[in-house]
RNA sequence: GGGCCGUUAGCUCAGUCGGUAGAGCAUCUGACUUUUAAUCAGGUGGUCGCAGGUUCGAUCCCUGCACGGCCCA
């Protein structure tokens, strides 16, 4: 935003008129100067000495980073050095420096300039641990101001769209990034250190599967095909079972087509993992083990705040059937009422919905569940007993076919993992497949493909098995108390801006 | 896709019941050798998101568009 100006502005100018002098007195942008502390290492070994211990051992240091602030005053000034640890503070005089350069180094500075600075520890009379400058270099000149010192960077859509300054500015923000990243290996270890093998699978497919999500599709100009961007990992893990993989996960993005919202990013970060001769159940134990496990490494915290709401992720989640949560939440329901598509619809049409005639009781259900339930559930909350129609690679329910071994956790009123015992039946598969075409020719861009070669895959067996899926995006959300998808993605995708 | 709100200096924000705009910080000049939202004095800086319309005159009113935020679908 008001690039354009910036190019022209007087501030802008000032500056490239330096770096015109720096670049006509040698090299402008030297890479020869070497660090030996950062800001926190220094702060935190140093910080409690007495001052007299300090300017008895002259301890000597040499420091990099980014000029954030600066009070001249006349024959001396201070100013805050920022390198990644934190932010320290260095002192020049102009007698205690190189003829000249207090003038001709120190005060043409401006903030956000990148300097080397060699000089000894003291504390100041406000007793603020400082770098007494011996020397200083401009190792990189900033041609831009930077936001204001005290207000900082709060414009969301720059803090998005210019990274960048929102991580130079904003310290919460590093912070963010670090937990994510954090997050990320937490989860590896933990599905490591159980025997699960880490895959890389293709990101571009001919067939698309895995998910109910319309995909990106682009194409191979050598090859004349086109290729979908993967909206699940599901089905190649799957394919990792029947090669004889029995624990195997996958870390990474996916795509789909579908609007943005603070929930939704088109790219977004899955982790799916499956395990052979387990069920839905174990894996319900297990994601729950895993995120209490994450959480607590990433935040050193048990229970969480998000956005005002308490979220404990120690005390075990609470599991409820889909009818149960229904009925909870529907005072004038009942179980019984709830395998019976009359009381259903003619509850759904009281509340103000509208409900096709002909729907059956499963997609009553969980019509019902999303407008009623969804967005209460903010403890964690294991939801069970899915519409086998929803669910075309879950397992059936042996005592009800019509549904599914398939669970979807709530967190904060959103859906944050989705797991079931995967289904290895390849004649009842190859059916659903039928069915998502069916759907599919019938305009639904949701529906899946049908997938010849995983039914073949399946023929020739996969082991009983269970599978979980997890918003990598929205677990982190939840863990950095970030009340928007792109506040933990650090390039987000945002509309382009209009051309000038 | 719909509704509401926002877009003014590099940043954070005021403001004009229609007469082409202000503050703080930043920047520039001067003073100042332990400051820390440094201080003091003076100055510079604007296509008021974009395009139309109404009007003698629009940053302000109207319409459309763009981008963003929140809510809804």
């Amino acid at each position: 935003m008001n690039q354009k100006n910036e190019s022209g502005s007087e501030q802008v100018a000032q500056r490239r008129a330096k770096l015109k002098a720096l670049r006509e007195s040698g090299n402008a942008f030297p890479n020869d100067f070497r660090r030996d502390a950062e800001a926190a290492e220094l702060l935190a070994q140093y910080n409690e000495a007495e001052s007299e211990a300090l300017e008895s051992q002259q301890i000597e240091v040499h420091i990099a980073g980014r000029l954030m602030s600066r009070r001249v005053m006349g024959k001396a000034g201070f100013a805050h050095v920022r390198d990644e640890s934190g932010d320290i503070q260095i002192y020049a005089q102009r007698d205690a420096l190189a003829e000249g350069v207090y003038n001709s180094v120190f005060k043409k500075l401006d903030i956000g300039d990148i300097v080397g600075v060699s000089g000894v520890l003291f504390k100041t009379r406000t007793g603020e641990l400082t770098v007494n400058v011996r020397s200083l270099r401009l190792l990189v000149k900033s041609l831009h101001p930077l936001p204001e010192k005290y207000h900082g960077l709060t414009d969301i859509e720059t803090r998005y769209r210019r990274r960048y300054l929102d991580l130079l500015i904003n310290q919460e923000s590093r912070e963010v990034f670090r937990k994510r990243a954090a997050t990320v290996r937490a989860l590896r270890r933990f599905l490591d250190q159980r025997g699960y093998l880490e895959i890389e699978s293709p990101i571009m497919q001919s067939i698309p599967g895995g998910a109910n999500a319309r995909p990106f599709v682009t194409h191979h100009h050598a090859l004349d095909v086109d290729l979908y961007l993967r909206v699940a990992q599901e089905l190649a893990i799957k394919r990792c079972l029947v090669g004889g993989f029995e624990k195997v996960y996958e870390l990474n993005r996916n795509f789909r087509n579908e609007g943005l919202s603070a929930q939704h990013n088109p790219e977004f970060t899955m982790l799916e993992y499956n395990e052979a001769y387990v069920d839905f159940v174990d894996y319900m134990n297990l994601t729950e083990e895993m995120l209490r496990q994450v959480a607590g490494e990433v935040t050193g915290k048990t229970a969480l705040r998000y956005q005002g709401e308490q979220i404990d992720f120690s005390r075990p989640f609470a599991r409820l059937s889909m009818a149960e949560a229904v009925c909870q939440h529907n005072g004038s329901l009942s179980i019984d009422h709830c395998s019976d598509p009359e009381a259903l619809a003619s509850h759904a049409r009281s509340m103000g919905l509208e409900v096709p005639e002909g729907w059956t009781a499963g997609e009553l259900l969980l019509e019902l569940f999303e407008e009623t339930v969804e967005s209460k559930l903010i403890s964690p909350t294991f939801i069970t007993g899915y519409p086998a129609a929803v669910s075309p690679l879950s397992r059936r329910q042996e005592a009800n076919p019509d549904f599914t071994d398939r669970f979807e956790l709530f967190v904060a009123g959103r859906e944050l993992a989705n797991g079931f015992s995967e289904l290895n039946d390849p004649e009842d598969q190859a059916q659903r497949f039928r069915e998502q075409v069916k759907s599919k020719t019938q305009g639904n861009q949701e529906a899946m493909f049908y997938d010849a070669d995983y039914v073949t895959a399946l023929e020739y067996g996969l082991p009983p098995n269970a599978g979980g899926g997890l918003g990598v995006d929205r677990y982190v959300m939840i863990l950095t108390d970030s009340p928007s998808i792109r506040d933990v993605l650090l390039f987000p995708h945002m509309r382009p801006e209009a051309a000038d």
